[in-house]
DNA sequence: TCAATAGTGTCTTTTAGACATTATATG
DNA sequence: CATATAATGTCTAAAAGACACTATTGA
């Protein structure tokens, strides 16, 4: 949420500021973790905020909340799975003025290759969410709540645990990432023969990784099978 | 969608009007039936247009909608379910203005006491999705699908069917809802059994109903048991 | 009695969970 | 060889689907 000039309480004739907050997700060191920058608006410089643009007059809500990422953190389009979340409108939800706010959820893999400005992170979710966590500007804890609500959710129905991980990606690297967003350990055995009876999840490319230092097995690499509702779900739990 | 007045296609500074248009559904005759309209803003005065309303000045979405309801059809706030939908903002959705719309999804069970005004209809939702269906102003048509879409995923995994019922019902009503909404035809016995099974989706009240004039066992009332989301849940078939 | 609707019981198949076992790498 | 990670197999329990059967009403 960037509102880059001071208006009026009520705007003319019932308009509304309209604003894309976008909270991009990933998993990093096991967990999960969402990217948070230093708002430039008072009273709200010191806290963290997701990043947010106004939606440009001849803009999509779509086109918006992908311009919000790719100017704060050089995320572009197609690396990102992107989806509208929620609409926050309540009145007084920012102190200064009206603005409804079309917050979305956006994904990626755990990419070294995404610089980050200085003044913006990657905060693990759980510490967000936490009662001692650090505070988040305007209603942004509750955007991460249920964005994170809706990534648990989704991982069950959906293969949207794909949009985590990079092709190709060995079963382990998925499962991680299962075990990370649902804050679980999974079995190894179970897991693995649920994601592959379940047709069009993933498929079998040729190759195998290299195994660690220590050794271990090759493992097989897979790439997203191109369904994205899951028949049997993955079901928590 | 209600534009009272009528505004240039550029709003100052960014600004949207930012609107709320309600999917009211319900089961009548045992169809999924959608609540529309006749439009009151040309070119749309001769189609159909879900009930909207402007957002009031310091007036929450939820209100919004409820007032949408409220000013067309007399549907009383706690007598219908109602959820945010999905927020439509492509810049030329309306050819008149940029706006900004909210939708809610609404149930509400099949109420005689609804009394609508003459300009306002149920039409089945099978009707206004098929192509050889009625015009839809805006793109509420694509509401209307995504407003169906919901309300048949919920059923899977909520207790959303209660909301189609008024309470007590019988398990075979809350089984003609699951069936209208799916477009399917499931098994009494094993309808009953998942129900009774899942935790908290019903609890049974005294008494019976009376049979229908051709007779028939009297059936045991229930009431919604309090759980809003099901374990096990009610997967289609 | 029969027709109609409500409710129970049983069998088979599918899926989930626990966990033992085998396979292939490194050191 | 031991250790680590990947993949398979087996057993049991839970749930889904098909469907036969019983129960209670009105005519």
């Amino acid at each position: 949420m960037a509102a880059d000039t001071a208006y009026a309480n009520l705007w003319p004739d019932g308009l509304c500021a309209v604003a894309v907050d976008v909270a991009l997700l990933t998993v990093r060191e096991g967990r999960l973790q969402v990217l948070v920058a230093k708002g430039d608006t008072p009273p709200f410089t010191s806290l963290w905020s997701l990043p947010g643009r106004r939606v440009g007059a001849d803009e999509s809500l779509d086109a918006t909340a992908h311009r919000a990422l790719a100017e704060l953190a050089k995320v572009s389009a197609p690396d990102a799975h992107m989806e509208q979340l929620y609409t926050y409108g309540d009145p007084h939800r920012d102190p200064h003025d009206r603005i409804v706010s079309v917050a979305y959820l956006a994904l990626t893999p755990v990419t070294d290759t995404l610089h980050l400005p200085a003044h913006a992170t990657f905060l693990p979710v759980d510490t967000v969410l936490s009662d001692a966590g650090p505070a988040l500007a305007y209603d942004h804890r509750q955007i991460v709540a249920d964005a994170v609500e809706r990534a648990r959710a989704k991982l069950e129905y959906s293969s949207l645990a794909t949009a985590f991980v990079t092709e190709p990606f060995t079963l382990a690297e998925l499962r991680r990432v299962y075990e990370a967003v649902w804050g679980v350990s999974l079995d190894e055995a179970n897991f693995r023969r649920k994601v592959v009876h379940t047709p069009g999840f993933v498929v079998e490319v040729s190759g195998v990784t290299r195994p660690g230092p220590e050794g271990g097995r090759p493992a097989r690499r897979y790439k997203p099978g191109g369904a994205s509702l899951l028949h049997p779900a993955m079901l928590r739990p």
